[in-house]
DNA sequence: TTATATTTTTAGACGCATCTAATTATTCTC
DNA sequence: GAGAATAATTAGATGCGTCTAAAAATATAA
């Protein structure tokens, strides 16, 4: 059984090993806590067989650790469904909630939510949420920055845990499969013009688009 | 912010005093935890102005006491309801998630769900969920141990933290509503014959007619 | 390659929640 | 009302999670 700590660094490891190498400070970083308490962490997780760890030389998950982690993954989702799904949350208000829900011990509880949700495939983050068996469903999508003028695309998914952004796409009429055309891109600040399907085309800026992950559409 | 424990102990004096006094034992014994423990935490919760407490004297609630422990009564038996009548829990098994579930923070969330279900007055064991407001609908209720031969009851309420009782009653037939007619009191053992709306009479013992509120039928 | 900067780990501390053991206060009994 | 029984509190310890400050390892750059 492991705690909130334990439950909250060993999701943090998972999701920065997505994108490349787990830092003791990137796990800080992304934990608003010190590297000092990081370390720590990891030596515990390390000691309950959950990471590969070793002094100065970083950490990788070992196989009951993802499993443990793609499991919090799955749950946080789940729940981020259900609050938008059935309760009417909008989409920038769920994240610090289901951050919560995520570490509610229940075997029972998940896959009945699972099941009473229809078995949703993504959150309102446009997020993969792991079956039972820990599968994702795999899609194509890189980030809109990536993409090029002349470019039709449709709104993937986006960082959830800005809600800043998630507000500011509500704003511009943005969702989760949302047809966009890239008209153009500015070198100049990193920004871009998009179309969307209809309505006029607007800008989008080098942050905003960084966030944004999209399918061709 | 309460932490959990603080919660826990706050519920534990309110669910106390509805019945009489909360002493330190009885707080501890329906924590499960020890008596120099529930000190402590009597006296930090008076530092909070939760609690008026006088070493050896008792402790009373606060008015913003009770009103934080109504709203965690509140939340748990929506949970309980949200369980039970959204998930297909069995009303047997929803009590421990629900003590995890009733202390995740989220001012919207509750209320949420409230409407979600329905705005419910009663959870799965029949117990009065507070409103908003904290206010509760009260019912003349009583324990079964209490009626004499010849009485005709509904079951209005039944003890939920013990899960046994609860398979108990399931196998007798027997839920919230359920008619009963009190037949015969045997004074030997302190069990009762009771006949259903359908069917033959069945006994119950002492045990079980002392965890049953009942009401007029 | 040596000096400097960055990253990571270790050392030592603190608050919280819990425990056991010892002490003190209250209640009961004769 | 004195002594015994019970209840409650205090004292002292432990594990957890966090912090700051210091030390060590690694990476970068002149
Ligand atoms: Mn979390
Ligand atoms: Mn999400
Ligand atoms: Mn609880
Ligand atoms: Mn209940």
């Amino acid at each position: 059984m492991l705690t909130r700590a334990e439950e909250d660094h060993l999701k943090a490891v998972h999701r920065l090993l997505e994108d490349g190498i787990a830092s003791t400070n990137a796990i800080a970083e992304r934990l608003s806590t010190k590297t000092s308490s990081v370390t720590v962490m990891l030596q515990k997780l390390t000691e309950k067989g959950l990471l590969n760890y070793q002094p100065y030389k970083g950490v990788t998950l070992t196989r009951e650790g993802r499993e443990q982690a793609v499991a919090l993954v799955r749950k946080h989702r789940l729940w981020e469904t259900f609050l938008v799904e059935q309760l009417g949350f909008g989409w920038d208000e769920v994240h610090e909630v289901a951050e919560q829900l995520e570490h509610i011990q229940s075997p029972k509880l998940v896959d009945k939510l699972d099941d009473f949700l229809g078995n949703p495939a993504f959150d309102p983050h446009g997020d993969p949420i792991p079956g039972k068996d820990g599968k994702v469903r795999l899609r194509q999508t890189k980030r809109l920055e990536m993409c090029g003028p002349g470019e039709s695309v449709r709104i993937a998914a986006v960082s959830e845990t800005t809600d800043g952004l998630l507000r500011l796409l509500d704003s511009r009429g943005l969702r989760i499969g949302s047809y966009l055309h890239v008209q153009d891109v500015h070198v100049f600040d990193g920004s871009m013009d998009v179309k969307p399907k209809t309505g006029a085309p607007f800008n989008l800026s080098k942050t905003v688009i960084h966030h944004l992950q999209v399918e061709p559409a």
